[in-house]
DNA sequence: GCAACTACCTACTCTGGAGTAAGGCTACGG
DNA sequence: CCGTAGCCTTACTCCAGAGTAGGTAGTTGC
């Protein structure tokens, strides 16, 4: 839980602005994702943040706009891990796996970032809820792209051209509940759990009854 | 929205308990679909459902257990679907479409009751979590079943036996995503979405791009 | 007709928690 | 060593909304 690793314990004092808006943010991802928007109080986050509440106020606003920064915040490192994780030049299918391997990574490292993002943004009703929206559509439009490149790359099939992003926005769904299943069965590793997506995302349910296996290619690092 | 179709408008009186509690069911639902639980009101949803706060308290009990209630209620409409359009004899993969049809056919038709069991049921804090994920692991195993059945039937790969749990709870999820895109994305069917998913997870990714497609058997009505 | 019961309401109480007013302390430039 | 700017706190205000007290009006049974 790399989040709460240089959380003060005794008040510290007088601190730059920068580094208590960070304290301020790693805080109010833990109560966020500990109790949702709404349980959570700006009390509580001033109080894990070690710091009173006016301060918050005067660095990140008001909840609703904390609570987007937040979102942002963890949506951008997710995103960012997820596409540096891939590697341009590869097969279609390679690029797929690299890609959902660290998406496991992110979430298996920053499980509370995995939790404000997916569990607790979903409801709808506040405003922030363009934040999530936006973030989860970048994700869906990043998928589509690397599917629709095998396609373009091979002479896609008629099926699969058409519902792209339907196939994106599914694949996204499978990954974000294997994550949340992954949450409550942890004796896995990240890259199993990667596996087990990719054989059934790429091979499909049929084939893998018959004793297929899709493997990474042996050049993997 | 079937649910709201005999919403009263005018206030009618002494009506017996059975009906005021189902229409004070459908309002809380509507409410919570919403709002979400916590920035539902109370008093919004006995104004929708067109009687006095009081009353709701004297007939299902304080938020958490209305809550719960509509939960439990709108679950088991949903898996009676679901298990309702699934026939013993036929092959797996049928059975498999048969669900997923089934499934779609009850978000289509009650969107509420979709919105209050996927949206807003996964923020955790409430007792009535417990009341969720009972129902979300009913499915899963549902799921499992189905999917394992093909396994013991056809002498199943082992990369599928070890993780037939896994892939379940992979499956649900690409389901609930899909089924979300769906209420943004309305112009499609739900044959064509249940097909969409079906495609993807019986013949994977790969096989489509080589234009292989699945499709329902000939007998079906 | 009257007891007992059910359906139902108005009009509160009270608490949690968002947001703020008002000022104190430290540092640093001049 | 004084002013100004930035860091930080205590101690509030205020309101939405959960939950309730206490009473009225039909209805049913005898």
């Amino acid at each position: 839980m790399s989040l709460a690793k240089d959380r003060p314990t005794t008040r510290t004092k007088r601190l730059p602005r920068e580094v208590r808006e960070r304290q301020i943010l790693d805080a109010a991802v833990t109560v966020f994702s500990q109790h949702g928007y709404h349980a959570a109080s700006m009390d509580e986050i001033s109080e894990v943040a070690g710091i009173s509440k006016p301060m918050i106020y005067a660095y990140l606003g008001a909840k609703e706009e904390l609570f987007a920064a937040c979102i942002h915040r963890e949506a951008t490192r997710m995103l960012t891990a997820v596409v540096g994780g891939i590697e341009a030049g590869q097969p279609p299918d390679v690029q797929l796996w690299h890609g959902l391997r660290s998406f496991f990574g992110f979430v298996g490292e920053y499980r509370e970032s995995w939790r404000v993002l997916h569990r607790q943004s979903l409801t709808q009703g506040g405003p922030f809820t363009a934040e999530v929206m936006s973030m989860r559509q970048r994700a869906i439009t990043l998928v589509a792209a690397v599917l629709m490149r095998t396609g373009s790359d091979e002479g896609i099939g008629e099926a699969a051209s058409q519902s792209g992003e339907a196939l994106a926005a599914a694949l996204v769904g499978a990954g974000e509940s294997l994550a949340d299943w992954w949450l409550d069965h942890p004796e896995e590793t990240a890259g199993a759990i990667a596996s087990r997506l990719m054989n059934l995302v790429w091979l499909g349910f049929g084939n893998l009854v018959e004793g297929k296996v899709w493997r990474p290619p042996p050049s993997q690092k």
